[in-house]
DNA sequence: CGAGTTTGACCTGCGC
DNA sequence: GCGCAGGTCAAACTCG
C-alpha cells in the first residue's frame, strides 16, 4: 500500500486483535470492551484529543455541530478500517474479508485507488442512460475524495444493528473467503450520501463489522442522546474523580447515539451499573497532542517510513 | 401505494 | 488483455 505521504507506517504484521480495536462492543455482555482500553492513557503512555474521533461520526446530531472539515475527507481505499486523528492524518486498516482483521494496516494515506465514486444521479434525473454511463466514464478519471470511512466491531447476532438512522439496503455482495455476505446501505435521508457496509466476521461470526462512509448532514431521527449524555457525564458512574477534564464526553455524545444505541435501547437499565470503562478508578486524561497515533493501537509497532 | 429488500447485471480498479 | 473482486444499479418483489 502506498503511503507516501503519511508520517507513520504501521507494519500489517502485527497483531490487531479485538481487544486493539478501537470500539468492540459487546451487545451481549452489555460492556464495551475496548473503550477503557482505547482511551487507557496507562495503555499507550498518551492520550487522545476528543476531536480525534469524533470527527468522522455524526456531527450533526450534536447541537454543537458544525460544518463537515473537507480536509477530513481523505480518500481511503476500499474495505478500510479508518479512524481520523486529530491532525487530519488517517488510521487506517483493512477490513476486507480478503484479508485477517488481525492483519491489518494502520497509516494516513491519500489513497491511490480511491475506487469510482460514481454520480449518476444527476445525468440519469433525464432519463439519458446511456449519455450518463458515457459521463460516468468521462468522469472516472476526476476521481473525487472518498468520504471518511469509519468501522467497528460489534458483537451481535444482529447483522444489522440499529444505530438511529434511517436505511435503505441497496446491495449484497457475498464476500470472497467468507460465508456471510456484505450488505451495503444508505442513508435514506435526502442529499444525505452516507453509506455503511455491514458483514459479519468469518473468523468470529458472533462479531458485526460496520463501516461508515460520510458524514450525515442531518439530525438523527431517533437519537438517544440524552440517555448517552447522561450516562457518560455522570459522576456516579465513572467517579467523580475519574474523568479527566478533558475527556472526550462530546466525542462519546456523538458516537453512542448514533453507533450504538441498540445497546443503549437493550440494555440501559443494567447499564446503568455494569456497562463502559471496566477500571473505573482509572484516570482518564485526554489532552490535545498530535502524538497519539503511535499510541492509539499499542500493539502495533509504528515506526517512521523512510 | 410507498418504502424497503432482493438479486442479477453491470461497472471499475487492480493484479497477473 | 483478462479475470477477479468490490461496489453499485435498478427492476422485480415483498411488506405494512
Amino acid at each position: 500500500m502506498d503511503n507516501d505521504k503519511g508520517p507513520f507506517y504501521y507494519s500489517n504484521h502485527h497483531e490487531l486483535n479485538q481487544s486493539s480495536f478501537p470500539f468492540f462492543m459487546d451487545n451481549h455482555h452489555s460492556t464495551l470492551e475496548n473503550f477503557q482500553g482505547f482511551f487507557d492513557p496507562s495503555l499507550h503512555g498518551n492520550s487522545m484529543d476528543c476531536n480525534t474521533l469524533s470527527r468522522p461520526f455524526d456531527l450533526s446530531c450534536n447541537s454543537t455541530s458544525e460544518v463537515i472539515d473537507e480536509n477530513y475527507k481523505k480518500h481511503i481505499s476500499a474495505g478500510d478500517l479508518t479512524m481520523i486523528s486529530e491532525n487530519h492524518s488517517i488510521l487506517n486498516s483493512s477490513l476486507s474479508s480478503s484479508s485477517n482483521e488481525a492483519d491489518q494496516v494502520v497509516t494516513e494515506e491519500d489513497s491511490a485507488k480511491s475506487k469510482k465514486d460514481k454520480q449518476p444521479k444527476e445525468c440519469e434525473e433525464d432519463g439519458d442512460h446511456e449519455k450518463s454511463k458515457k459521463e460516468n466514464k468521462t468522469k472516472k478519471k476526476e476521481k473525487k475524495a472518498r468520504e471518511a470511512r469509519f468501522a467497528f466491531l460489534t458483537k451481535s447476532e444482529v447483522d444489522h444493528l440499529e444505530d438511529g438512522y434511517r436505511w435503505r439496503k441497496y446491495g449484497q455482495k457475498a464476500v470472497k473467503n467468507s460465508p456471510y455476505p456484505r450488505s451495503y446501505y444508505r442513508c435514506t435521508t435526502q442529499k444525505c450520501n452516507v453509506k455503511k457496509r455491514v458483514e459479519r466476521s468469518f473468523e468470529d461470526p458472533s462479531t458485526v463489522i460496520t463501516t461508515y462512509e460520510g458524514q450525515h448532514n442531518h439530525h438523527c431521527p431517533t437519537t438517544l442522546r440524552g440517555n448517552a449524555i447522561t450516562m457518560f457525564s455522570s459522576p456516579s458512574l465513572f467517579g467523580s474523580t475519574s474523568i479527566g477534564p478533558s475527556f472526550p464526553q462530546d466525542f462519546l455524545a456523538q458516537l453512542l447515539p448514533s453507533y450504538n444505541n441498540q445497546y443503549f435501547r437493550n440494555h440501559h437499565e443494567q447499564n446503568q451499573n455494569t456497562m463502559l470503562f471496566h477500571n473505573q478508578n482509572q484516570q482518564l486524561q485526554f489532552p490535545r497532542d498530535n502524538g497519539l497515533l503511535q499510541d492509539l493501537l499499542p500493539s502495533f509497532q509504528g515506526r517512521q517510513k523512510p
